[in-house]
RNA sequence: GCCGAAGUGGCGGAACAGGCAGACGCGCACGACUCAAAAUCGUGUACCCUCCGGGUAUGUGGGUUCGAUUCCCACCUUCGGCACCA
């Protein structure tokens, strides 16, 4: 038999080739099809910083991969490409190297959409949408126009983050690190009033917060849920000496007998008024301290209270108690209604408040009964202790620092006893809920911060110390004016020192007590978020005007939907003077009104980006349309988006500004459905081979261009999907690679080298269908599930069998040929370029592209024999091979008859033999 | 502090109904080819005990079960998000 010879594994080659082809064929293109399913592949659109880096391909191949996928299973697949042009790093481009925003960014595109080329993905290039186009902005523009009319989007006094040293306002995203700092001068940033503009999302809060029908990661849906921060409760109005209503938002109305103080914001309107003559000096020093103070500090982690007490006072609606109101910085005027009842007894930062200034603490909650509490037990132990723990009966844990144990209120005394006994040293401590006691050989007893110690342990001094052996913690703790251990999580609790509601059970006392506010006319029910309503301005050029006038006669005007686009001068300044250049351009902001012909200014922020990519999906569908934001017919076809794929950083910011405008647009009749994607899916992230997260400084950045000049695309792509789990990612390894490099040259030459001779016995033959079979099914079952590093796995391994086969004598064959039929069909999503080169090789016809995906063949994938596991009492004691269909009883005489299992029984009896089919049999003796 | 996710060989990871723990790959060791190296191919590779054969292992400690990486409880650790949100 004359030897062939096989041409060398060349992907730089092979794969410049086909994307040439595949390009002037229009292979990708999508075009709508009503005969085929449809199917809305996304991947998350790129920001044009320069460089496509190793995170784009590990977000986007796999992506493309399983759209590639879909297209084979018969949908008709839409997968585009854009990108978020608008943003910061252009303007700072301009600013430090002085390159106009424009020519930065449309060169970086440039750069970028040959390193997109590079990847063989099936992007549909025609649809291309770039934000920051004439013609794309417009329609942000003109959504912007349409929230305004449906009276979403607002004008308001707020304040920005500032950087007094680069004398300018940033964005968020330009704000770093715990201390909020600006991204370039590491100056702490500090706050500015302006005027801004807002959306609404708020009024779509609710809404949000329900995912039906929508198959979103748990893990987003958490971050989205907490992010808007639901709570239910009651508002309460309590009224001041001046009988003015000041009403309170609550989460806990059952608690309200317990309020002994209130605390405003210092930025409340009713400050002023409430603020007795004597205490105004240092009301106002307190004020002035807290505008002074950025938020950061605001906020900052060393919760120590401070405040000030107005003078004031207000009356609780609920028992007449007159009650002193106070004012400090740790109530937010941003929340509720910037105003709160204190109820130190039962809130922490209500109760740190009343032991730093010696307010009166009223507990109302009772200690409920049966509450298992954990307690760790430090320091130096006897020998016994753990042994008398055992005897009686308390069950804990050892670890190398000391015991934890876990306690119901009924056994705290048993405990008590035992750790008196068998514990060492002057004191003794445990955790109570999560804070550290202190339990001293004299009998007194205190907690944690050392300011609270000294107010506690004066308390208890009142106590008879005699007493002390008697009386369990707990007991202690309700000798002093409140309970530690029911603080703060007494959700279920009987209510006590409440009046008439006091006995009521903690499970109905919030909706008793909310409806009694409501029959009283004191309160009702009350929802808040901590979701804020989006702020949309920026002080920036590189972004889409707002297009909105000021007109001295008509007021705030919206520029008319004709005069759209309001387009970018391109002759502006880039000095960081805190204004946008567009603000000190010369001529730009003049215009006229629409309405009444008069001089106007233009409104000189430009827009969020996140604006321009709460609707990027919908460019996508009609880029070439100027009738409207997209062309309905392609609209009806195609939305929603199907599969959303990208970053997790997205879950609060991207991906509730997409799923807010989408329903907004579809309350004004633009959109259909209530949601625009239906399928989310994260990666996760690429680090480097130090497993720290990639960065220029660090030298540790992995260079998709690099890689894919050393091994080629198709190899890159096959490594991004098998060396991690695509929704953990990982750190890069250049030994991993080499691996998949290996089999993809190992499938090159088993593919092409000329058959061995030989012929195959019919158990070869039947091995190897068998195997294929089985590979398609878990295959087709990873695609459908997004496990991209299975896939891979599951090749790898098919390839070692068909090797081996081969050996065999397989290579002549019609099953060799079936096997590497399908091995390139199931190969062509993840290495196009190889599989399309193999696929041509072999004669097939172009493209293996326009395949469809081969089907289970079940007959052959079935197992005519199986291995069977025998268990005695289950462990692993023999393996018996029988056939497939063998039936209970069968399978149970075989085991107990088998050698492994004789020698284990001795003799014995089993007692039970338990057999599940195709598995197992366990022998019970 | 609160919320969430995750802990499996030297490493990435697999185990898809509670049923053979460690697939696949990297790394490592040995062998073949070679004057030699690289490449390639082959064999081995959780730990302990004496080779047959056992024993121990999926963060720790309990529990449910004939049987637990998988289910339940508690704890520890790591990562992510929020962070004075009343």
């Amino acid at each position: 038999m004359s030897s062939i010879s096989v041409p060398n594994y060349n992907p730089g080659e092979i794969e410049s080739r086909w994307q040439q082809r595949w390009e002037a064929d229009g292979l990708y293109h999508a075009n709508i099809d009503v005969q085929r399913p449809k199917h809305y592949a996304l991947t998350m659109l790129p920001y044009p910083s320069g460089d496509l880096h190793i995170g784009h391909w590990y977000a986007m191949i796999p992506s493309d991969a399983r759209a590639r996928f879909m297209r084979m299973q018969g949908y008709n697949v839409l997968f585009p490409i854009g990108f978020d042009a608008f943003g910061l790093p252009a303007e700072n481009a301009a600013i430090s190297r002085n390159i106009h925003p424009k020519v930065w960014t449309y060169r970086n595109i440039e750069n970028m959409r040959r390193q997109l080329r590079s990847m063989g993905a099936m992007f549909d290039w025609r649809r291309e949408a770039i934000s920051s186009d004439p013609e794309y902005y417009r329609w942000t523009q003109w959504f912007f126009l349409k929230l305004f009319a449906h009276d979403l989007a607002y004008r308001k006094m707020s304040p920005v983050d500032w950087c007094p040293n680069c004398n300018t306002t940033l964005a968020r995203e330009q704000v770093w690190g715990e201390d909020r700092h600006c991204e370039r001068c590491g100056t702490p940033v500090t706050k500015k009033n302006l005027e801004q503009w807002f959306f609404k999302t708020t009024q779509y809060a609710d809404e949000l917060l329900r995912f039906d029908g929508i198959d979103w990661p748990e893990r987003v849906r958490t971050l989205q849920t907490n992010w808007i921060g639901r709570s239910e409760g009651a508002a309460v109005y309590f009224t001041t000496q001046d009988e003015d209503v000041l009403e309170v938002f609550t989460t806990r109305p059952d608690t309200l007998w317990g309020a002994t103080f209130m605390v405003l914001a210092p930025e409340h309107p009713l400050v002023a008024k409430l603020t007795s003559a004597d205490q105004r000096a240092e009301v106002e020093a307190y004020i002035q301290q807290t505008m002074r103070q950025s938020d950061i500090q605001r906020e900052a982690a060393d919760k120590d209270k401070t405040g000030v007490f107005t003078g004031g006072y207000a009356v609780n609606p609920v028992n007449g108690r007159r009650i002193p109101v106070w004012i400090a910085d740790y109530v937010l005027m941003t929340y509720g209604t910037g105003a709160i009842m204190a109820v130190p007894a039962h809130d922490e930062r209500d109760f740190a408040f009343a032991i730093k200034f010696g307010l009166p603490i009223l507990p109302v909650i009772d200690r409920p009964d049966g509450l298992a509490k954990s307690f760790a037990v430090a320091g130096s132990m006897r020998a016994g202790f753990a042994a008398a723990l055992q005897s009686a009966g308390l069950a804990y844990t050892e670890d190398g620092k000391g015991i934890s144990i876990s306690l119901t209120s009924g056994q705290i005394d048993a405990y008590l006893q035992i750790a008196r006994e068998h514990l060492n040293s002057g004191y003794w401590n445990e955790v109570v809920g999560s804070r550290w006691v202190f339990v001293f050989d004299n009998g007194m007893w205190a907690w944690e911060s050392p300011d609270s110690e000294v107010r506690i342990l004066a308390r208890c001094k009142e106590l008879e110390p005699a007493a002390r052996p008697a009386r369990t913690l707990m007991e202690m703790l309700s000798g002093c004016e409140f309970y530690r251990d029911v603080l703060f999580h007494a959700e279920y609790g009987r209510m006590i020192n409440s009046g008439e509601f006091s006995g009521t059970g903690g499970d109905r006392a919030k909706a008793e007590v909310t409806a009694y506010l409501e029959r009283q006319g004191k309160g009702k029910y009350a929802v808040n978020y901590r979701l804020r309503d989006w702020l949309i301005s920026r002080q920036r050029y590189w972004g889409a005007p707002i297009p909105m006038l000021f007109c001295a006669q008509c007021g705030i005007v919206p520029v008319p939907e004709d005069q759209l686009p309001v387009t970018l001068p391109e002759d502006v300044e880039w000095k960081p003077t805190g204004e946008s250049p567009l603000k000190l351009h010369p001529t730009w902001r003049m215009t006229t009104c629409p309405q009444c012909g008069g001089r106007a200014e233009r409104e000189t922020d430009t827009m969020d980006t996140f604006m321009c990519s709460s609707w990027y999906h919908l460019r996508y569908l009609s880029p070439w349309y100027h009738q409207g934001c997209f062309d309905p017919a392609e609209y009806d076809y195609w939305m929603p988006v199907d599969t959303y794929t990208g970053g997790i950083e997205h879950a609060t910011m991207h991906l509730i500004y997409t799923r807010f405008f989408h329903k907004a647009l579809r309350d004004m009749g633009v959109t259909k459905g209530d949601e625009p994607m239906l399928q989310l899916r994260n990666q996760g992230m690429v680090l480097g081979e130090d497993s720290e997260k990639m960065s220029k400084s660090r030298g540790n950045v992995v260079a998709p261009d690099n890689l894919v000049a050393a091994y080629g695309s198709d190899t890159v792509r096959a490594y991004l999907m098998f060396y991690a789990r695509w929704d953990q990612g990982g750190p890069w390894s250049s030994g991993g690679i080499e691996g998949v490099s290996r089999w993809l040259r190992r499938l090159w030459s088993l593919a092409l080298e000329a058959t061995a001779g030989g012929e195959a016995s019919e158990a070869v033959v039947r091995n190897l269908r068998r195997k294929v079979h089985q590979t398609l099914r878990a295959v087709t079952r990873d695609f459908r599930d997004f496990e991209f590093n299975t896939i891979i796995s599951a090749l790898m391994e098919l390839l070692n069998e068909m090797s081996k086969a081969r050996q065999q004598g397989a290579g002549a064959a019609p099953a060799w040929n079936e096997a590497v039929d399908i091995y390139l069909r199931m190969l062509a999503p993840v290495c196009p370029h190889i599989s399309e080169e193999l696929w041509q090789l072999l004669g097939k016809p172009y493209s293996i592209h326009n395949q469809s995906w081969p089907l289970v063949d079940e007959d052959a994938a079935r197992e005519e024999e199986i291995t069977l596991v025998v268990q005695v009492n289950g462990k692993l004691r023999d393996r018996i091979v029988v056939a497939a269909d063998i039936s209970a009883e069968d399978a149970k005489a075989r085991a107990l008859s088998s050698e492994g299992i004789q020698r284990h029984l001795e003799g014995r009896d089993p007692h039970q033999v338990i057999y599940v089919a195709g598995r197992l049999v366990n022998i019970v003796i």
